[in-house]
DNA sequence: ACGTCCATGTAGCTAGTCTAAAGAGTTCAT
DNA sequence: ATGAACTCTTTAGACTAGCTACATGGACGT
């Protein structure tokens, strides 16, 4: 019973294909294949299963290598406490973060970093992927959900929550409604958005303020970058529902920013780990400088 | 980070020199101590220490021994989960009991066990013995205690209670007290006791007898074997406490037991195990097995 | 039907882990 | 004190397990 073999088994589950697991391992397919059929032999009944030309667990495979999890927890756990005793935390860290909460978080987060720590970050444009799947090839993944609705949850994954933002709506100064504290749905009626494109949680406020209102919003535009979609409401082409803590960095003073009432306006954004990655004393330590750089930008704002 | 490594410092951990773990292992000293140096290397810091011509862990050895145990408990899980796969608990499992509890279960225990599961069982004196020691050697350890002193609880072990056993005070046929549906303390004032060695439970309720009843008890004799005990009860030479369930095996009808009321005489019989060992399929039917058998002693008694 | 993609066999090499034997330090008894 | 017994360690050499490289055999798409 080897634990790299469980663990091959368990990048299997995760990756797909054989191919996939030896590019992610630094092996060739050949070994992998090997390795799996050794475990296959020893554990005396199918794990994989041939399909077109891919290959896919079976009902005891996916069983294994969930179990090959837990171990993975354990050994990160013990090399983890070993770590503490050494009190470094060595190695790199990869991250994968969709735009605003990197432009939001990450700068704070590198420069309190001791030294030997190394954050490798990536962005990903969060319309087209997949959150979780990132989280193969990344330790820590940034995400956004709506409040409460945690989508991944349950595939295993570690969720850690770092902070909630308040969506408000966005209008241009000298907007009829720039001068409210505040403004509801039926407030919104008449007015033209701009939208962002589909997946994103926005879609779902939208839907809801439509809903309160008891009328269609009409929509102009679909754009992904933030900045795109704030030029355009300072331009005075529509409104749109934007981040409050990452909006108006390009042009301050130019957009307005009214709270939303009325309907539950906010996205909750998390951290996701693999549970094996989230042990390594170096992810907890960037996932601690997250948490305390997101709770240092919420009461910035909260203060003001 | 190697879980064999790993495995090694948690059997050094538990047997305390390197050539004990190189003959629990299967190997020469020298592949020990190699691959415990390895280890050290990997670690960054010293794990063991020279003590006269042994060799003692550092707390940071026995701290990764400790997370050692966890690792080795989610492998055995990882195992039993595919052993359930197959539905057959495979290979051996080893015990160690002391006389009377395996007078009492092992053999309605065998008995019941499937076929290609075998029990290789031994008996050791509990006198001499030190309970939780065993468990480096065998699977199972049946041991027994006071009720509620768990007085192995905490070393990181397993701890399955499997019955009861209320201790009786042994009477010969004739004697005055033969009569009485129970006895106290005070009655049991005047008489002779047969004892037994040092460091048996028995030995504290001797002691609350004397408190209880404000008399200090004659103690004629010290035995450690209960036949031999009974034999002298039988001759008229004293009175004894007794495992209800275990006694009069040996001449029936000429051993008169009554319960013991005022002080708290029971025992208590346990099994102990490695946490890791517990998780084998073939360690948890053996445990079942055990726990079905004593239910059905305990049933066999209070029925009649 | 052809090229492509994926998984799997085969042969040979490398690296890691074992044994065997000798060495160094500690304890105990004579 | 000196040697015998014990324990851990070191060294050198053998063996084995797992890797790469290359070849093979199905499955998909054009």
């Amino acid at each position: 019973m080897d634990v790299q073999r469980l663990e091959l088994l368990r990048e299997l589950a995760d990756r797909g294909s054989v191919t996939a697991v030896a590019l992610a391992t630094h092996r060739t397919p050949s070994a992998v294949s090997q390795q799996l059929k050794v475990l296959e032999r020893e554990a005396g009944l199918p794990l994989t299963q041939r399909q077109g030309r891919g290959l896919v667990l079976t009902d005891a495979g996916r069983a294994l290598a969930r179990s090959a999890t837990d171990v993975a927890v354990s050994l990160a756990k013990a090399t983890a406490l070993w770590d503490e005793f050494r009190n470094h935390a060595s190695g790199e860290v990869s991250l994968v973060t969709f735009p605003t909460a990197g432009q939001m978080l990450l700068p704070g987060v590198i420069k309190n970093l001791g030294p030997g720590l190394v954050l490798n970050c990536a962005d990903e444009d969060p319309e087209l992927s997949d959150f979780p799947a990132f989280t193969a090839e990344y330790d820590i993944v940034l995400a956004h959900s709506m409040s409460g609705q945690l989508s991944w949850a349950g595939r295993g994954l570690k969720v850690v929550p770092l902070m909630t933002e308040p969506l408000d709506v966005g209008l241009p100064v000298g907007h009829p409604l720039a001068d409210r504290a505040w403004v509801g749905p039926r407030d919104l009626a008449g007015e033209t958005w701009i939208g962002v494109t589909d997946g994103y949680p926005f879609e779902r406020i939208l839907h809801a303020i439509e809903q309160e209102a008891g009328a269609h919003l009409s929509m102009s535009q679909r754009f992904a970058d933030l900045a795109l979609i704030e030029s355009f409401v300072i331009a005075g082409l529509g409104i749109a529902l934007v981040p409050r803590y990452t909006s108006g960095g390009g042009q301050p003073g130019r957009l307005v920013l009214k709270p939303l009432r009325g309907v539950e306006s906010q996205r909750q954004i998390v951290a996701l780990m693999r549970p094996d990655r989230a042990e390594r004393v170096a992810v907890r330590t960037v996932i601690e400088a997250l948490q305390s750089e997101a709770a240092k930008v919420e009461q910035s704002h909260t203060a003001k």
